[in-house]
RNA sequence: UCCCCAGUAGCUCAGUUGGCAGAGCAGGUGGCUGUUAACCACCGGGUCCGCGGUUCGAGUCCGUGCUGGGGAGCCA
């Protein structure tokens, strides 16, 4: 007897089959009784019918409860009355386990219960769809790479400071007498590989220790980020643009069954296409004065702008040439106005805001020696990133891509919490 | 760190002017010959978040602490 799985399970009409899972939810009516199976690949519905179904297994019923695992045998048939077009007209049932009272009843539950039940909420038809597109997106966007001949390169976790200097790191004292922290970005190492490999990307996660408390906002969260040697400002750029493009394009293709279980607006995702928008910083500003803010030449935007000017358009927005005082240390500034820097933000639409972030680096060693003093960093730790520009210094570039936060544009959710299997958050450890 | 909201049964919530603690779901029992979060009847189930105060009387009003949610700043 084969064990099929639910998906495939139209192939096998009129045949046995065995179909190993959970029960989902079961009903009854009289001398007919409907079992709910879930097997990862998809539902289906178990009949039992007395005169046709193993009397060990109709008496088995009133035992079966929400989650038990079971191996059930039995007939596939078409039906119109059963979700899917096919169900099972149960032979047999084999029990792995009679499950104890299921916490996650089938009715609405509060995002604080099912975030402490996160290790059972994946189970959800909700959750799952989210998850299969998390999936399909870090899928397309490492082929996207490997195609174009970017080779995979593994950035640490444990790092000796600060990527950015700025943002708040998680400590550990592991090291004796020296801290090490947890990587908030994978790019300085990233730019020591674009020299040894010339395109390279990594992805992993990144931990953030800020205080933030919002939608957009996960503690441990994940990146994707290419890095390219003779590359500039324009390169990225238009490998960003591609890069989304592909994403949505594999998600488009093979995560329909999945956005619809989101009741995703799909049309929404289709007029995803080239070319995005692309807006100088001095532009963007001028969005939001003319929408009535009060903002001055040299601040950065916050979540409502990044809103507001999203909300202009109805694909991608790539803002460029923010001013210098607002980036990284790593940037370099633009030769013909070095008030700013050649870096670029990617907006996502719908108001999800950046979902990328990058530029063209500094390759002059003294000046990027001079921006690390500048940002109060210990020029010893940044000695070998220096060294990148001593030896065989190139124009190069990258960006970062949030994995979380395009998944949650994609799936159109109102949190990342859930684009993510076991989110990290503030005050939030568990499961 | 700051601002706003919430905390009542396992879960989601209602609870009027301060006057006997409630419903639906989940669980249990029974019924129903094709159900779609099935339905119907019945049953069990409470530290009303903690502490203090006001009051004859507090789930309800006041103070405070804790927990959760939303947002700001910062960021992907």
């Amino acid at each position: 007897m084969a064990i099929v799985t639910i998906n495939t399970v139209g192939k096998h009409e009129d045949q046995s089959v065995t179909i190993c899972g959970w029960l989902t939810h079961k009903r009854s009516s009289g001398r007919i009784r409907f079992l709910v199976l879930r097997d990862g690949t998809g539902i289906i519905q178990a009949t039992m019918i007395k005169g046709e179904t193993d009397q060990q297994a109709i008496d088995l019923y009133p035992e079966l409860t929400q989650e038990s695992s079971l191996a059930v045998t039995g007939t596939v048939r078409r039906d119109q009355r059963a979700p899917g077009g096919y169900e099972i007209l149960v032979a047999g049932i084999e029990v792995f386990q009679i499950a104890e009272t299921y916490p996650i009843a089938p009715k609405e539950h509060g995002v604080g219960f099912l975030m402490d039940h996160r290790h059972l909420w994946l189970r959800s038809p909700r959750q799952r769809a989210i998850l299969r597109i998390r999936h399909t997106v870090i899928d397309s966007a490492r082929k996207f790479f490997d195609d174009q001949g970017f080779t995979l390169l593994d950035a640490p976790i444990l790092t000796p400071s600060s990527c950015e200097g700025t943002t708040t790191l998680f400590e550990t004292d592991y090291f004796g007498n020296r801290k090490a922290f947890l990587s908030q970005s994978g790019q300085l190492y990233m730019e020591a590989g674009a020299m040894a490999f010339g395109k390279v990307y990594c992805c992993g996660p990144t931990f953030r220790a800020e205080k933030s408390k919002t939608r957009r906002h996960l503690t441990e969260f994940w990146m994707i980020e290419p890095e390219i040697a003779f590359a500039d400002l324009g390169t990225i750029m238009g490998l960003a643009e591609g890069l989304i493009l592909a994403i949505v394009e594999a998600v488009l293709k093979t995560r329909q069954p999945e956005l619809q279980i989101l009741k995703r607006d799909v049309t929404k995702l289709e007029q995803i296409q080239p070319p995005f928008h692309v807006l100088r910083y001095d532009e963007a500003l001028q969005i939001l004065r003319d929408a009535g803010e009060s903002i001055v030449w040299g601040q950065d935007f916050g979540g409502g702008h990044e809103t507001m000017i999203s909300n202009h358009f109805d694909k991608p927005v790539l803002i460029h040439r923010y001013p210098a005082e607002t980036r990284a240390f790593y940037m370099k500034n633009d030769p013909d106005r070095p008030e700013v820097a050649l870096c670029m933000d990617v907006l996502a639409p719908e108001g999800y805001g950046e979902i990328i972030g990058g530029g063209q680096r500094e390759d002059v060693p003294d000046i990027l020696e001079q921006k690390i003093q500048q940002a109060e960093l210990p020029a010893e730790d940044f000695a070998w990133y220096v060294d990148l520009r001593r030896y065989g210094s190139v124009p190069h570039a990258g960006f970062g891509l949030g994995i979380e936060r395009t998944v949650a544009w994609i799936c159109g959710l109102e949190h990342v919490r859930e684009a993510i299997p076991f989110p990290r958050l503030l005050d939030r450890l568990h499961p």
